[in-house]
DNA sequence: CGACCATTTGATATGGATCAAGCGATGTGG
DNA sequence: CCACATCGCTTGATCCATATCAAATGGTCG
């Protein structure tokens, strides 16, 4: 009956209301702007939700370590995954009042947490950080115009894609270590998690890349990928 | 071989380089913000480009009268229309110096051409300019969230939900007169043409809507569409 | 009237979904 | 330390929604 995507039942737990608190730990990466100043670290377990769509949008996000995943879910439990984060990335900032998807950590991750009314406030006065916020606003924006792009392709080149986007955000080179699961994957790119697994299957076999473990991807020929890309 | 849209050729023609003129006739939709008092009406004719993918992104742009198509194309012509925009709306305000996508006019309509220089030194004293431009571009990014939901769900789900908006936009009550083709639509939801119409075929048979002629559409069981909608 | 283009309708093909089973890694309790 | 449950992933068989290919229809304009 539904095209792709799986169905899930509603987030496992969440334990955002004790707010943010120093990490015990020194994060991997270190805040310099004004604006992640006045953020606080913050640790999330694996699954757990940083926060929900249609929730009062207090806090931007900033991730430190780990992964990130945001995501819209259909009533009846289809999800489409917007956008993965990494260390460095920021995530969270609709201008309006209520995030538009749910945030949750992909494995155990470390995030600023950076209350929005002081940022906003100061946005007001110092025209640098209302141009950074807009910035990155837009920059999401090109982002989800090229998600959208995926979306239209055939498995391979959906797949292809991805594989490309993660090399380059996660090694720079063509050693993948994937954070996420298939399912993820599969809700990223609008499939199932077979045809992600068959898909990469049919790339190991044809030699364009390695699949070591199930989390580990080495792209032998990136050129075949870049092919496929459009 | 491809999962869905069509292939097009380039882009017809492409007269942007004449520049801002003021319009002959009142446009139906009267400027009032400090921003839109900085722009020049501009009169486009059916299928003209207004910008390019890529081109360097001088002007903001607002719909004066008309509708506008915004699409992105990948290397061998699928074609992905990003948004539709009618009077009142704005859009190419895209924070990088190059625009993301390319816009044409849907027939012939008026666009309210704005210089973003000045708009962009506006907004660098005036915080309320500045917050404008971040408040527009979050809920194009919204907006583009909620399109690829779009493009997860079913056919019928698909020209439910866009019949729906297209319902809410143009008229407000249930009679809706659509400016863009078959192909349009097509493009926009990641169907065919023939899937476009054999679905709406399906709901006129249903009774869900009537179908007087081809761009004219009554919706007659709007909770029909709703509960397709998810 | 006739040419043209957009749209609809019909027949068929197919990519990816679905249903189902197997497999390998990880962890748990006896 | 091993039997065994569990979980994530892969593989296989089949189905189906939508694409593709093709033709008919209908509206528009010279």
């Amino acid at each position: 009956m539904f095209t792709q995507t799986t169905v899930h039942q509603a987030p496992l737990h969440k334990s955002f209301e004790r707010g943010p608190q120093l990490p015990a730990s020194k994060p991997s990466y270190l805040p310099k702007n004004p604006i992640e100043l006045m953020g606080a670290a913050m640790p999330f377990k694996s699954g757990e939700e940083i926060y929900g769509e249609k929730e009062q949008a207090e806090y931007f996000y900033k991730v430190l370590d780990g992964c990130v995943r945001t995501y819209k879910m259909l009533n009846d439990g289809r999800r489409q995954i917007g956008a993965f984060y990494f260390a460095g990335d920021t995530f969270g900032l609709e201008a309006g009042d209520e995030h538009t998807a749910s945030a949750e950590a992909i494995g155990d991750c470390k995030v600023l947490v950076i209350k929005r009314s002081p940022v906003v406030a100061l946005a007001a006065r110092n025209s640098d950080v209302a141009r950074h916020l807009w910035t990155l606003t837009a920059s999401e924006l090109s982002r989800a115009q090229e998600h959208m792009m995926l979306l239209i392709k055939t498995a391979q080149e959906r797949v292809a894609g991805f594989l490309l986007d993660m090399a380059r955000r996660l090694s720079g080179n063509d050693e993948i270590d994937l954070p996420m699961s298939r399912q993820d994957i599969a809700d990223y790119l609008g499939l199932t998690i077979e045809t992600v697994s068959r898909t990469l299957t049919q790339f190991e076999q044809a030699a364009t890349i390695s699949v070591p473990t199930s989390r580990r991807i080495i792209v032998r020929r990136r050129g075949t990928l870049l092919r496929l890309n459009s």
